[in-house]
DNA sequence: CATACTATGCGTATATTTTAAGCTAAAATA
DNA sequence: TATTTTAGCTTAAAATATACGCATAGTATG
């Protein structure tokens, strides 16, 4: 059989910062759609697996290493690549952008975070990949407290609640909603305070990353 | 770029007779595993999209045209298949047995269902494909009235509670059941009875087309 | 320094949904 | 007449979701 078809990974990554959801975006070096914007990823090579090609890939481009990660969908219809047949498999991502610094280079002139509400004109079919990713993203949230990828190590509850509006666009009930999480057991209260502004200081929390993971295992269970 | 990874597509079909879910598996007629039991598919050619060869490998090896198909995930280990690397998307689709008569051929030497408590050994590492695919089975009908794809067009209803309890291996109330499954509006109650062994004859019921996808579309749903 | 303001933290009441199960009766076969 | 399956009504307890009141602990302001 004779077969030319390529296949590629791209990465959806997500982070959250300044009130608002992100996604890491590429500059393309080179042809085709040179100088526009794009989802990280690249071309499998024969002796990696498709997670190792993506996070290989998202180091080159972007300088950033991933903890969480998992396949979103493969991309294969005839003429995703102006160049050759490309299947590509798509990969959801989420990291805390204050975590790492950017640093684009191999395929990739500029790395760089855009909020989900000002996004650039996308390369190949990713308008498309990204907007399965938002889909996916929101869909997650309510069923998974995947808080702990995205929030810094402590944070103040608001942050997590404001994470969550912003996710879901919509307000929730802050009282309703601290209950919900709080009776899932999976954050530590912690004896600090930050005071941002005027208000009563909140006290921190921590993911519990024992009871969090063993809550996942399980296979979760609420609904925001 | 030299990029020898071959691209396939397998598919993982369900259907329900005689109160028993059984998946569609062929017998391969070459090497490797010439004369073992295997999920239908094969490789992607350059000139289709990756449904069109699923769809194309079904009917080939099996003889059966699928209308629900959907993407379950991408299989990338290097060395799932002995010959060379092969990457291979799977999909997961559901039919009615009885509207079909199964004919091998191209690679197959044979098609057959297997009741999901029966499986023969599997080549490759499609015993892992098929575990998710049971796994997402599960899962889907919970939230989604699969009955539609997988029962004959007229059924009793008891035939739509078989269904379910066999899918999740554990009894439901069947009073709730039906009160719950009524409530949904999609089921269509016909004139028709049908009487088999002792017992009150069944009233006939019909998915009702318009609703069913109406509903679906709607992304609602329900729990069971 | 008193007062206003603001975000936080806790609690309570009510509504809705889910789960469980009792009961009756109809329509067939054994 | 007994048994079995279907059909449907009904109630009660338990669990969840929703709405919202209010005290608290800080900062900001006159």
């Amino acid at each position: 059989m004779q077969q030319s078809i390529k296949l590629s990974v791209d990465a959806v990554v997500f982070g959250y910062e300044s009130e608002t959801i992100s996604v890491l975006l590429i500059k393309r070096k080179y042809e085709p759609f040179k100088g526009k914007w794009a989802i990280p990823g690249g071309f499998v090579t024969d002796s990696e697996s498709l997670e190792e090609a993506v996070e290989r890939e998202l180091k080159e481009e972007t300088g950033i290493k991933i903890n969480y990660l998992e396949q979103l969908y493969t991309f294969g219809k005839l003429n995703r690549d102006p160049r050759n047949r490309v299947v590509s498999v798509a990969y959801f991502g989420l990291i805390k952008p204050s975590a790492f610094k950017l640093s684009a280079s191999t395929d990739a002139e500029e790395a760089q975070w855009f909020t989900i509400n000002n996004l650039p004109e996308l390369s190949f079919d990713h308008a498309e990949i990204l907007k399965l990713a938002i889909t996916r993203l929101q869909a997650k949230i309510t069923y998974e407290p995947l808080g702990f990828e995205l929030l810094d190590t402590k944070f103040p509850f608001s942050d997590l609640e404001k994470l969550y509006t912003s996710v879901l666009g919509r307000d929730i009930d802050r009282r309703n909603f601290r209950k919900k999480m709080l009776g899932l057991n999976i954050l530590d209260e912690l004896d600090e305070k930050v005071s941002k502004g005027s208000g009563r200081p909140a006290n921190l929390f921590m993911f519990n990353k024992n009871r969090y993971f063993k809550l996942k295992k399980e296979g979760i269970i609420f609904e925001i």
